[in-house]
DNA sequence: ATGAAAGCGCTAACAA
DNA sequence: TTGTTAGCGCTTTCAT
């Protein structure tokens, strides 16, 4: 027979639809006794509360969107993983989407997906552009991560990138190191994180009186090993001897690791190493790998708290703040690819 | 002003809301130009589906539901990155919520998180026993993966790993170690992956003529590259001396290679290392880690392929058709680190 | 090819 | 404390 529905639980409890909706949301003024022959009619006809109805009614589907370049690019699996933790703390379920990239797959995101099923979005965006923020009439409320959009479109929650890599890169410097390349650039991309990253190592290369010029920022295909590997790669092709790394990602750092080891060149000795985002790969690999960390549970417990406001503040249909800046916090871990090799300068 | 609905879409074209409902899901037998009027109707007014609305009066939802322990565990990232991109080729998002092992959540699951959201689950269980998954009157479409319960509850999805323990242990004695823990089991749990896969290690065992001792099945507290380095350490700290480790998955084997490192044993000439997974980190660590490489791919596939059927058939009121086990390939990837050691017995 | 009316399952507002 | 009524936005008959 076909699945109960409230009017199946009320009539078997011998109570209105209403007294069993007021049951199921634990509405406070109802008896016990009622309460009790509610709660059995429920169990004994195996009801479920079915959803559609319920949001249709509310309005609200206690649904956010998530939405990621890869999900296997295990800094964005961590960043789910609290993200999914936070969200349930407010009640809230995770869709997961992926971008793999793809321009219109984030158009498409910001949009709603063309509808508006979900409360909430957290998008991490790679190609988007500040007019694309820009008039978003009835798209749903929205928090960006990591990259540096032009800011005052929309909440934003990131760590200081330029300072991050500027301390990346001191600290390689202070290694005594001189021929540092940076990996990751990305072609075509919006003026986003490497850019900004890129700013913070020229930066400490001009604080130090030293030389910047803008072929050492290497690019890539992706993000991941082995396109750290193949960055590697073509700078030794090169005739290049660089002393220092500065890759945009722990996944890039541990593929050019890899390849340094094969070329026999030894890391931190001849090259040091230093990644970003702090993955387990980095922790336990040999070597350890040196890295910028951020907050990932503050990314995901801001980025949640910037969005129930901006839930609520729909909701009850008062005015519109206006865009909110956070920055988190990050550390350099420092670990054995940039260790413990003194000065060489 | 409040989000446009059909209705207001309609009043602007002129037309009835059946018309626009016409449009919007691409009925072919619309006139041009109504098709055109509605179109630019629901630009101007940046009209968007609402989809409680349209869940409700469709009865499905477009969600499937993925389930799984750890989503920043680098196997389920990659599952999940690949059931994501094939729910999205059969028009259906991935809701994805994480058990982080708890009993209550798993089965909270089962029961379609006591509501009926999601068109259908495709649940990694850890905890779950052939009980529970017995009698779900009115439960979503289920699709288990990974574990081998007790079969014919519901469809499932998973590699022959009995088998695949098999020749991984094969493996190592073929390269003469005859000294092999594994490393993985877990507490408490039903007779899961680390059972079936230990039984593969014993099979292989004892077709060598060789003795079996159940101790050699190493307790974890989790499945990550710390669980699998604690485990070598309590090991030697046994004053053990292992040429050979079958890790049931690939952090695991990574952890466990971390802490041979530390402890001044080489991988492979001293130890001979083996996971489970493929998952990326291991294809660029120093050494490189051989494992037993399922098709995740397929695995994605079919668990699509089965739970569409079934939502089909639930939809249809149809008979119900018996669970089906459906096994995927799998194979062994032999790389550095248990590589080109000859035979030392 | 298009329209009118009914109803999916739920809860808010109001009434008793 | 509990019941009645209405309606959320959409699509499905069934007419025309």
């Amino acid at each position: 027979m076909a699945r109960p529905r409230i009017k199946d639980v009320a009539r078997r409890a011998g109570v209105s639809e209403k007294t069993v909706s007021n049951v199921i949301n634990d509405y406070a003024h109802v008896s016990e006794r009622t309460r009790t022959a509610v709660r059995e009619a429920i169990d004994e006809l195996g009801y479920r509360v079915n959803l559609a109805g319920r949001h249709l009614r509310r309005g609200r589907t206690g649904i956010i969107a998530l939405v990621v370049p890869e999900l296997d690019i295990p800094y964005f699996a961590d960043l789910a993983t609290l993200i999914i933790t936070e969200a349930e703390r407010n009640a809230m379920t995770v869709l997961v989407h992926q971008t793999r990239e793809d321009r219109r797959r984030e158009l498409a995101a910001l949009e709603g997906f063309g509808s508006d099923f979900a409360d909430g979005l957290i998008l991490s965006p790679l190609t988007l552009t500040g007019t694309d923020l820009r008039d978003r009439p009835g798209a749903p409320p929205t928090v960006l991560l990591g990259e540096r959009v032009r800011p005052g479109q929309a909440d934003h929650v990131a760590i200081d990138n330029e300072r991050a890599a500027r301390e990346a890169t001191v600290h390689l410097l202070e290694l005594g190191r001189r021929r540092i390349w940076v990996i990751g650039g990305k072609e075509g991309t919006e003026p986003g994180t490497a850019e900004v990253r890129s700013a913070g190592h020229r930066a400490a290369l001009e604080a130090a009186g030293l030389p910047w010029d803008p072929a050492v920022l290497l690019r890539v295909e992706n993000f991941r090993a082995l396109d750290g590997a193949l960055a590697v790669r073509r700078l030794l092709d090169a005739g290049e001897t660089p002393d220092g790394l500065l890759c945009l990602n722990d996944q890039l750092a541990l593929g050019a690791m890899r390849e340094l080891h094969d070329r026999g060149l030894r890391v931190p000795e001849d090259v040091a190493v230093v990644g970003f985002d702090d993955v387990e790969g980095g922790r336990f690999s040999v070597p350890s790998l040196t890295t910028v960390a951020p907050d990932k549970h503050a990314v995901a417990r801001v980025a949640l708290e910037l969005l129930m406001v901006r839930i609520s503040e729909r909701d009850t249909g008062g005015a519109i703040t206006p865009p909110r800046e956070r920055v988190v916090a990050h550390r350099l871990l420092v670990r054995e690819s940039s260790m413990g090799t003194g000065s060489r300068a």
